[in-house]
DNA sequence: ATTTGACTTAGAGTAAACTCTAAGCTGTAT
DNA sequence: ATACAGCTTAGAGTTTACTCTAAGTCAAAT
């Protein structure tokens, strides 16, 4: 069991955050007796997917439609995976265009060294 | 020669954001006897180096610093230089992180398509 | 007993990047 | 000549995702 500052530590976030994301239906963890927030572990594990989810550009709109449906039970299946697959499918178009750019960048980043020494109009 | 709206078309954005990217700093073309503005090949091969960073998630700030720094004149290369190296190095810990996503993206999917049939509690 | 630190809530404030509005000008097409 | 499309400006409004504030509760430490 976790506190929010444990969890928040965890995922180098701040509790702000993480109540935040509460208030936005991604999380509804446990309360204690004095009504403070307690976290377990598939709690934990939820959350790092999450923070995977957001770090690949899902918006919390999305995040929050795939955690619904997950409450919403079996029937539900279809819709996440079709979720996930989209998401793998943006996921799959960012890989292609950082790679692109990449190799966009490592050309002009030779140009550059090259105009160090020579005289180039780089730009 | 281009108006702002053939480069908006051009480039998949509005007129309003050419607009956006001026006041930012981004760019600067010249204007016609009417007062409106002249887009050349030029500026246009550099907002579509513009929409790469963008992509890329390279904020408007740092954008506009490079911008800025390319009309100082030779002196700033290594400053540039140094830019670029950075954003390159972003671009690269992006696709790590995005590589990583999509296998956990692609074995959540198998684990779904296997709960269709059988019965797993998958998240 | 009181201070300290971490928690609670509702709600206000912020930053980034657009996105749009209003009022007006200009060049071509009927 | 007048309508119309597309341009201009300054500035206001919107969306997303936080980020923070204020006022208060609570448990452990001095």
């Amino acid at each position: 069991m976790y506190t929010i500052s444990d969890i928040a530590k965890l995922l180098g976030i701040t509790a702000h955050t993480l109540r935040y994301y509460e208030k936005e239906g991604i999380i509804a963890p446990i309360r204690n007796p004095s009504g403070e927030r307690v976290y377990d572990d598939s709690n934990l594990a939820w959350l790092r997917f999450v923070m995977r989810l957001k770090q690949t550009q899902m918006p919390i709109s999305q995040i929050r439609e795939y955690a619904h449906l997950y409450l919403e039970g079996e029937h539900t299946t279809q819709a996440r995976l079709n979720l996930l697959e989209d998401h793998r499918n943006s996921v799959q178009s960012q890989i292609r265009n950082l790679t692109a750019t990449e190799k966009v960048l490592k050309d002009k980043i030779a140009a550059y060294k090259n105009s160090i020494t020579k005289e180039t109009g780089v730009r």
